[in-house]
DNA sequence: CGCCCCGCTTGACACAGGTCAATGCGAGAT
DNA sequence: ATCTCGCATTGACCTGTGTCAAGCGGGGCG
């Protein structure tokens, strides 16, 4: 099994004036309130490419003074805490395009970690003059209030007790769809985190992450060698996640 | 066992002139922009007390269009959608001075159901004018962002695998620390609630409720007489509900 | 007053998934 | 090439919790 060509990410690019990445979806909020008009120019020449990270190292860490968000450029990035036993709950898996670190708004410190998967690329917003241009931009406000919300819905994934059959499936169904939103092959792609970051994600043990792996193949639902994944079957993963997903 | 005295809730406060409910968390904020500006008295006029809504009268439905933020003024609002099974997932309870209706800010529609437990009454806030009052108020759109931070939080408490115990203690803990805020007893109260709520809230059979409530006061944790409960020992529920908590 | 219904409790049993242990295997280091 | 380490797989077993079934009791209504 050979791994899918890799592809330039088609969304971000780079080289334009003001440093401006069209990948962050705040470009999105931009765009909606009126891309071009002065007061964004603001926003842009805010934005800041950090990185690369390498593969292992911290963005940033649980109780870190929060002062900017972050939409990834590239890469993947996952968020996790220790709960009072030391082990991992990894909160979320974020692709390029996805912003991380909106939970920090209230408090004014991470609430959790992230760490680099694979070699990652930031694009930074200074949050405190965000949230001044907000004020003045009723697109943007209500986009960041919309991405707030949609983190409430993703830790909603979480909160059923369902079996570890739909769990996957729901996971590999929002892995697909959020790859296909950035122009990425829905039915093949590279898992960029181990078996353990599934399994404390999806709350089960990486034994059971492997044995389904296993049986979905059996059933003809996917092909999986390694990282690299293929959904042969996404009308029957669909249904198995429908009651996740609640559709 | 009788039950424990009612006590009038000690934060409302009616009859102030603009209708200004002081219960409500958003005073907190207008508190915190400058009690008195000007400008807040927009935002007084706005505040529609609703209600009383009958125990099991629907305050919202999935779907119902979305103009005002609620507070909860007296009694206890359940959350709850219903899953593809059509079983009916409890999102949440909502006390005297809590804030119902925020995640469905970005859609426009309600995402979820929300019906009164027991007689409520509720503060109303059009969700236009407090968002365009927001624009212009710094301290009012910080703290729409917390109250939407703290839903994040909380869901994050159905999230782990946890045992019933430890989601049990930790939903009883919360509870307490909850009446506490408002001025309420934190060891004796009404469960406003029955099992089965409790139950798909915690993700749990509402056998198993019955029985970890048996085992709690076996283990004199509580004492529990249908929907009077008592918190024995409140350290050890605390323990007990640490990894559930993060602290 | 007595009926019924619904919420609650209790017991017996089954099974999904966790735990433990052993082994496989690929990638990077030497 | 070989060693080694960490991730992954597989099997055997066990336990927590769901499911099913039966029974209880209080409150509302006729």
């Amino acid at each position: 099994m050979k791994n899918p060509p890799k592809r330039p990410n088609p969304i971000a690019d780079d080289g334009d004036e003001f440093r401006f990445c069209s990948t962050c979806a705040f470009s999105a909020a931009c765009l909606e309130s009126g891309y071009g008009k002065p007061e964004l120019r603001e926003l842009h020449v805010l934005v800041e490419h950090i990185g690369p990270f390498k593969e292992g190292e911290h963005i940033f860490r649980e109780g870190d003074e929060f002062n900017a968000i972050a939409a990834v450029r590239g890469g993947t990035v996952k968020t996790y805490v220790n709960d009072a036993e030391g082990r991992e709950q990894v909160q979320g898996f974020f692709l390029p395009g996805e912003v991380i670190g909106l939970s920090a708004i209230s408090q004014g410190r991470y609430p959790c970690n992230a760490v680099a998967l694979d070699t990652v690329i930031l694009c930074n917003f200074s949050f405190p003059t965000i949230a001044a241009l907000a004020a003045r931009l009723p697109g943007l406000q209500a986009q960041l209030f919309r991405l707030l919300s949609q983190d409430i819905g993703k830790a909603a994934l979480l909160a059923g007790n369902y079996s570890a059959d739909e769990r996957m499936a729901a996971f590999l169904i929002s892995l697909s769809r959020r790859y296909a939103a950035r122009g990425f092959s829905p039915t093949r792609f590279q898992l960029t985190m181990t078996r353990t970051d599934i399994a404390n994600y999806l709350r089960l043990a990486a034994e059971s992450v492997s044995r389904v792996f296993r049986r979905f193949q059996d059933d003809k639902l996917i092909r999986v060698d390694r990282r690299d994944i293929e959904l042969l079957d996404v009308k029957r993963l669909e249904v198995l996640a429908r009651s996740v997903l609640r559709e």
